[in-house]
DNA sequence: CATGCTACCAAGCAAGCGCTTGCTTGACAA
DNA sequence: TTGTCAAGCAAGCGCTTGCTTGGTAGCATG
């Protein structure tokens, strides 16, 4: 019946990261709405009440999930951004960042939760997550100035940076690791598409 | 208390098409999950139990919600595929025909609900569900063969119209119908990025 | 050895959930 | 006038939900 105990580390740090990660996994797979406190502490194998000792509510927990994802989406990309190369290498390091974080095992599920639970975010914290995606979205529209810049598109507007978006966070509907495609290549892909030059 | 009862014509038909309605509404609103039954009710103007009258599930209510949006943007999509024309033409008319259906006021909650809430949807009603997108896809793989035939493409792939689809249906997370840009003006810029000639 | 703190467990509460039941109502038919 | 039927209502059942509460094992510090 009790799930197999794992033996913890005598140092392991305490455990919220943990839960926060199961929290993710179940989150893109169930929703927000349809994972409950039972499921998770199940999957950290805790009784139904403990995980209420690291967070104040589910919501919290919510929170805690996109802002991981957030953050390391931002790190990821931004360091691409900041490497030294033409417009079109560093562009291309920024595809392939951003799907590598919403399609490689660790972390697609923060990225997947990020993408499709975040309305369910009350007011205030939503404030605070739509902030770090502006920042997010600056990285992008600076990126395809320059790209516009260098004459490898024609229109580096709003409309323009949004559809590439969509693009490619509707791979997280269809990517399977095993489907013939590898990350490089849908990136390869994406920017054979959108840039003039070869 | 009671919300208003609006007053019902002698014959108006029975109220089952109104359930899908407003279960449309508050799904693509608050997610299936996250919607129950008293919702429904309530925005119908009925007992929390009289919606059972008309569907056997909740499940089955989701299921009818999806395959009226299925049908819904089939059938303009399909009529779009059909008319006589270039295939620039015939092309950017199925662009306008498939943001049309996921933006305007009338349906977009069947659109959204369909690509949001469709995994709630037990094995037996997603594979009635698949087969109905399988020949939505097909319409748009043929247009892409024949862009490709014509010189305004380069690559005709799965992958391809994957991306494309991306595009289109992130639209959802972001159009706002008074943001300044038109359904046709968006149309119009997905063909022009995607397409060589002008 | 006493004290205090961290990180839980065991139990359960109030509210809300999907769904069922027995009954009513108004329209129409015989 | 009586019978039938569609389309509900009113009530509530059994279960699940997010969250709370009182207690405690294990470790660190004095």
């Amino acid at each position: 019946m009790a799930a197999s105990r794992r033996p913890l580390a005598p140092d392991e740090p305490n455990r919220r990261a943990e839960i926060v990660r199961a929290a993710s996994r179940l989150f893109a797979e169930k929703g927000y709405a349809g994972t409950t406190i039972r499921d998770i502490a199940r999957a950290v194998d805790m009784q139904s009440g403990s995980p209420f000792y690291h967070f104040k509510t589910k919501h919290d927990m919510l929170l805690a999930v996109v802002l991981e994802g957030m953050a390391t989406i931002t790190r990821a990309v931004g360091a691409a951004a900041a490497r030294a190369g033409t417009p079109r290498e560093v562009f291309e390091a920024m595809l392939l960042a951003h799907l590598d974080q919403l399609l490689a095992e660790d972390g697609r599920h923060f990225a997947a939760t990020l993408l499709h639970e975040s309305h369910h975010l009350e007011a205030a914290a939503r404030a605070v997550l739509i902030e770090q995606k502006d920042a997010y979205e600056a990285l992008w529209q600076k990126a395809l100035r320059e790209l516009k810049r260098s004459g490898e598109i024609d229109d580096d507007s709003r409309v323009t940076r949004l559809l590439l978006m969509g693009a490619l966070n509707w791979t997280v509907q269809w990517y399977r690791p095993n489907g013939g495609r590898t990350v490089k290549q849908i990136a390869r892909q994406i920017s054979g598409m959108l840039l003039k030059s070869r």
